[in-house]
DNA sequence: AACTAAGACAACCGCCAACAG
DNA sequence: GCTGTTGGCGGTTGTCTTAGT
């Protein structure tokens, strides 16, 4: 047979823990180290399951556990991490010394998943959110003034639900997901050259600053760029600016120029549920310095960030929320996972 | 000062792969 | 090979604190 139950669980005390529970725990895990949870608690005297003895030391209890805030340098890897590997809380603690999966969790549901979904990213796919084209404001402030509620006002001169557009924006997304997925097939696969080419779309070449900048060539829609990036698609696609390094993704002669979209245009000032950025803030620097951001820097945070973890001028909780969101987004969109890279390997 | 809402975080719950018997 | 337990993990809940009215 198997083994024995870890613990009879009635007449087993929960929730909080008492500094003198807590001290049995730690007096018996000093003189017998941790491990063997389903009889510790008997040999302790305590009136907890094993597995209740387990949490409280693994999270709370351990000396090599670090409290206070997270550090500037700790939430960008968090982030970071968190985009290449879920929600695997242990995984991204293993990166961060000190930390529990259990607060790092925390961490991210309390303040980044709430920060990163007011600025409309999605905090599970870190991409955009397509489904929130603000239908919501569109339609509250109709209520407020019935005279807006014409579909031009709605929808502009073209519109923000134009299948095709939508499509492009969707396949530009995919390709933050599925980089093995040349861009070309992509493309052709939605019948997007043949949109791209019927409506005379020029490539659009964003630039830093919130706002695109002037077409490069004459026939160029700026009506398009603007649809796609009201359309929240502006910032999904740092992995797309790789297509441009890369002979097998590039995009046709005919289009003479990749589609690019560079790291933070997520920022857009016309998109109401996403707020301006003010030049002033660390938003720049940030996404300067993270330009440069590969896998490994993130596999070797611990040791090679140019900052101690702890450093009280990096803390991220007391800064500005401004600051924390523009460099939330930096650290989201600015690094590469590089080629060849062994994920199972890593996990 | 009292009440309420929101935020923060510790702890629990349930699932599952690995393992012991 | 099967059964049942353990330990680990991610999701969720509960409780305490803080801020706002």
């Amino acid at each position: 047979m198997g083994r024995t139950p870890c613990c009879d669980k009635d007449g087993l005390k929960k929730g909080p823990w008492t500094p003198e529970e807590d001290l049995k725990l730690i007096n018996y895990i000093q003189l017998h180290g941790p491990g063997n949870w389903r009889t510790l608690p008997k040999n302790a005297e305590l009136q907890r399951c094993g597995k209740s003895c387990r949490l409280r030391w693994t999270n709370y209890l351990r000396p090599d556990i670090k409290r206070g805030r997270f550090s500037f340098e700790e939430e960008e890897t968090i982030i970071q991490l968190h985009c290449i590997l879920g929600n695997k809380w242990s995984a991204i603690a293993a990166r961060l010394p000190g930390r529990t999966d259990n607060e790092i969790k925390n961490y991210w549901n309390t303040h980044i998943r709430k920060r990163l979904l007011r600025m409309g990213i999605d905090p599970v796919t870190h991409a955009p959110r397509l489904d929130l084209l603000d239908l919501s404001s569109i339609l509250n402030s109709s209520l407020c003034n019935p005279s807006i509620l014409n579909v031009s006002n709605l929808f502009g001169t073209q519109t923000l639900m134009n299948p095709d557009l939508l499509k492009l924006a969707t396949a530009i997304i995919s390709l933050k997901q599925e980089n093995q997925v040349p861009f070309t097939k992509t493309l052709q696969e939605n019948n997007l050259f043949n949109y791209l080419m019927q409506n005379q779309v020029q490539p659009v070449v964003l630039q830093p600053n919130d706002q695109y900048q002037t077409p490069l060539q004459e026939g160029f829609s700026s009506e398009m760029t603007n649809q796609l990036m009201q359309a929240n698609v502006e910032g999904c696609c740092s992995n797309v600016s790789t297509f441009g390094n890369s002979q097998e993704n590039s995009i046709p002669t005919s289009l003479n120029e990749e589609l690019v979209c560079q790291p933070n245009y997520m920022y857009c000032s016309s998109n109401p549920t996403v707020p301006d950025i003010p030049e002033s803030s660390n938003f720049q620097s940030l996404y300067n310095s993270n330009q440069n951001f590969s896998f490994e820097s993130v596999v070797s945070t611990p040791i090679s960030s140019p900052t101690p973890l702890n450093s009280p001028s990096t803390f991220i909780n007391g800064g500005a929320e401004d600051e924390k969101e523009s460099y939330c987004s930096s650290a989201l969109f600015n690094f590469e996972i590089p080629d060849g890279l062994d994920m199972a390997e890593f996990l």
